[in-house]
DNA sequence: CATAATACCTTGTATAGCAAGATATCTTGT
DNA sequence: ACAAGATATCTTGCTATACAAGGTATTATG
């Protein structure tokens, strides 16, 4: 995955970057990343979407993964990101913002009424 | 179409934010749209995109059109911003904003060290 | 009359998000 | 020991979008 190609999917989901960012801290599960983005506005997914989207970074090269045996529950499998996947994280947030910058130029120069 | 609706839908399309901010200003037909935002970074689009696109638009009442004889070429149907186009227009702007906080919020909280 | 330019529209493919359900493990109550 | 519930991952089926490529129609030009 190139930053290129991420720009031509960059409207068809956000999701990757979020997902790649709350990484950025340390390994998380799962389901701990649906929880922590239902404190999200805006950003509440289901595990529905969050596996094949993990399984997807992870075909990507981009995170990797690791079980570990927990006290309560079923084991868990921790997502860290990878030195590609790091790279990437970089990429993409500038991107994310040259893009913003676009869109919020066009909703100014339009809205500002010229 | 309503506000709610949209924000689910956010992450598969700010094109329709992005068309109904470019008929802010009057009415524009559809290769007029192509060519405009061929200027616009990372908001190029492809006829295959924009004519499906205007007939959801058109479909949920969010424009109308208008045939237009062209001095070259041939006849052009102009895309104008109806009166739900414009309400709707301003409440998605709005949670653009709202939208892009929340993002600019996690990407500061993880990549600024807490 | 053929070719090119302009403009609109459709088809087929790939892919994403999601609700709902399947599977597996561990804890708790009886 | 056993059922019920909690935790956690994964899969299936549906809907919708972006796009490349191809098709249709009108007008101008050589």
């Amino acid at each position: 995955m190139e930053v290129d190609t991420w720009k031509v999917q960059l409207r068809k989901g956000v999701l990757d970057m979020v997902i790649l960012n709350i990484l950025r801290d340390g390994a998380l599960y799962g389901l701990e990343m649906v929880q922590r983005l239902e404190e999200v506005p805006d950003l509440t997914i289901s595990e529905g979407t969050i596996y094949p989207l993990l399984s997807r970074l992870r075909a990507d090269g981009l995170v990797f993964t690791e079980w570990v045996e927990s006290d309560q529950g079923r084991p868990r499998k921790y997502y860290s990101l990878s030195k590609n996947g790091i790279e990437l994280l970089e990429k993409i947030n500038g991107a994310w913002g040259s893009f913003t910058k676009s869109i919020n130029n066009l909703i100014d120069k339009n809205g500002g009424g010229i």
